[in-house]
DNA sequence: CTGAAAGCGCTAACAG
DNA sequence: CTGTTAGCGCTTTCAG
């Protein structure tokens, strides 16, 4: 209970000075062992811990990380999370994180946040196209995740493109020649790259690319479910889905199932992500799995890097997918 | 660029003193139209943010608030997070979110970094039995949501005793007669309390309480899918399971699928919490719904009051539960 | 090995 | 309506 310790609190008590305290809690060293003892155990004893902001504002670090998120609630961003937050535990960095509600708004409210505490840098998880330039006023080091903005210096990625023409080779592969593209209707990156590697897919097996089966929607099950229903109302023919989420996958599943039709046997689908939903739901569904764990590893890693005025090299690292075969492709 | 303005900077180029820049900024009334509307062009123009930790320094308020959760990644959690973060945003607060990752060790550093941070109050869902005493060396409000450790003061959880007896009523009303409760194995009250949900049920349909249906497990999916299928093999005889989360009961409900047996046919299987895994399952799990922003609302609230200084009546709030009546039930 | 003292950026009491 | 000033708790330079 009381007020606060505070250095001086301890220096008087002990009669030293701040400054001894100061050493021996920060072990610089220069001091008598005698005098560490004594002021470790008083330490320990009383339970004094550090007042951050004075320290903060006298060394202008503030040993704080800000990552800020489109969506803490989606399993895909919180594991990243995790693994950021794991790594930089190590090196005495405290973790703040902003969640954006996928608001571009808040995430520039985030971003002003973040520059008031003082952070030592960020990891930007963006969900809007561009991200405004305030960050340019201030010198933070930035690694961006996923999604890439017009001027993002540094970028973390998984291989969208490579996922995209694996989950479509897929569908062929199985035997699907008109596949949708149900996907995420912002023109993100990672959604940019996902659609090229369609493409490819297609062009590499004498496809021809039908803009009739591009249909579009907002990321979420929802609203996934209902635009495939009311696209299969446009008795449009296919017999495929590669879609751009894994809640939109299974959105597009539970669609096909309302209308009677059987998946895999009548349409085949694909998702991304592999969040854990997938592998759960009936039929489990055949995605991308993008590596959560290396993207978040790599992401921190490169920002120590970058705290520690080392030079990047690689500024556009991406990060390999794999395909997880299951059974919402079977024959 | 550059270095980052002070408010002495921007005093000495508008030919004014710190102190009329601070009332301004913080709108305390007290200068002119005219000065007004300069220092708030400039800041605007130069982009000046304040420097928190000065003003926290200074002010001995940080305007965070913390949160300990023991796993971020649990949507269940994270939702409630979420919810926090929303009612806190419109009161200019700030949230810092420690994920403990069920770890009882690292639960007591969060402590520890949230009192070096100064944060003005802690929103406490602990992973422990009992909860340490750092807490007390310091008057920091604290606000426990879920599990109650031995000393909370507030405590803000679903009517968990109410939840085990709805469960376990579906699972009588639906013709079951020998129960299983799978249940995580830590004595957390909320478990507790699910448990005894489960007898008063069973008492009250003249069922006798069996120790052998009683099966313990870490509260995840394999782990609980693991035990069910060992439990299987001892021959002891089930209708019935109520696993306390609904990873544990999907998890459940793939070993009895591998086993040969049909949920909800030959197994009926109830969860807790109402991810959105129990409905996107297959089958979708009956489950005892958890109203995460009820939970999460009122802790906002609560914490907010203690802040205010405030006295608060309520220290024990209990939060309804619903059941939701899903396929794994069906007759 | 230790201490004195300045100063980080801000707020608030006091003075005008 | 505005300025002066002290001081929050800490680190660091300089002096001893």
């Amino acid at each position: 209970m009381s007020e606060k310790l505070s250095m001086m609190d301890i220096a008087n008590e002990l009669g030293l000075s701040t400054a001894t305290i100061s050493r021996v809690i920060n072990n610089k060293g220069g001091y008598s062992k005698n005098t560490e003892e004594k002021v470790l155990e008083y330490i320990k004893d009383k339970g004094y811990t550090p007042n951050n902001s004075a320290k903060c504002l006298r060394t202008n670090q503030s040993s704080i990380i800000g990552i800020i998120v489109p969506d803490i609630t989606n399993e895909f961003f919180a594991k990243i999370i995790r693994v950021i937050n794991n790594f930089f535990l190590q090196y005495k960095y405290s973790i703040f994180i902003c969640d954006s509600n996928e608001d571009g708004e808040r995430e520039e409210k985030h971003m002003i946040e973040l520059i008031e505490k003082n952070v030592d840098g960020i990891i930007y998880i963006s969900g809007q196209t561009e991200v405004r330039s305030i960050s340019e006023k201030h010198s933070i080091p930035i690694v961006y995740i996923d999604r890439r903005p017009d001027k993002a210096e540094i970028l973390i990625q998984s291989d969208n493109e490579m996922g995209g023409y694996l989950a479509t080779k897929e569908l062929i592969d199985k035997g699907c020649k008109r596949i949708v593209l149900l996907r995420d209707e912002r023109a993100v990156s990672p959604i940019r790259n996902r659609r090229k590697g369609y493409l490819r897919a297609l062009k590499e097996h004498d496809i021809n690319y039908m803009a009739e089966l591009e249909v579009l929607t907002t990321p979420y099950y929802e609203s996934a479910k209902d635009k495939m229903t009311d696209f299969y109302r446009t008795k449009i023919e296919f017999d495929g889905i590669f879609a751009t989420n894994d809640m939109m996958a299974l959105g597009s599943i539970h669609s096909m199932e309302e209308l009677g039709l059987k998946v895999p046997m009548d349409v085949k689908v694909v998702g991304f992500d592999n969040i854990s939903i997938s592998s759960f739901s009936n039929p489990p569904i055949t995605t991308i799995a993008q590596d959560m764990d290396k993207l978040g590893e790599l992401a921190a890693e490169t920002l120590l890097k970058l705290l520690n005025k080392e030079t990047i090299q690689e500024k556009n690292i991406t990060v390999p997918v794999v395909l997880n075969v299951r059974k919402s492709t079977y024959r």
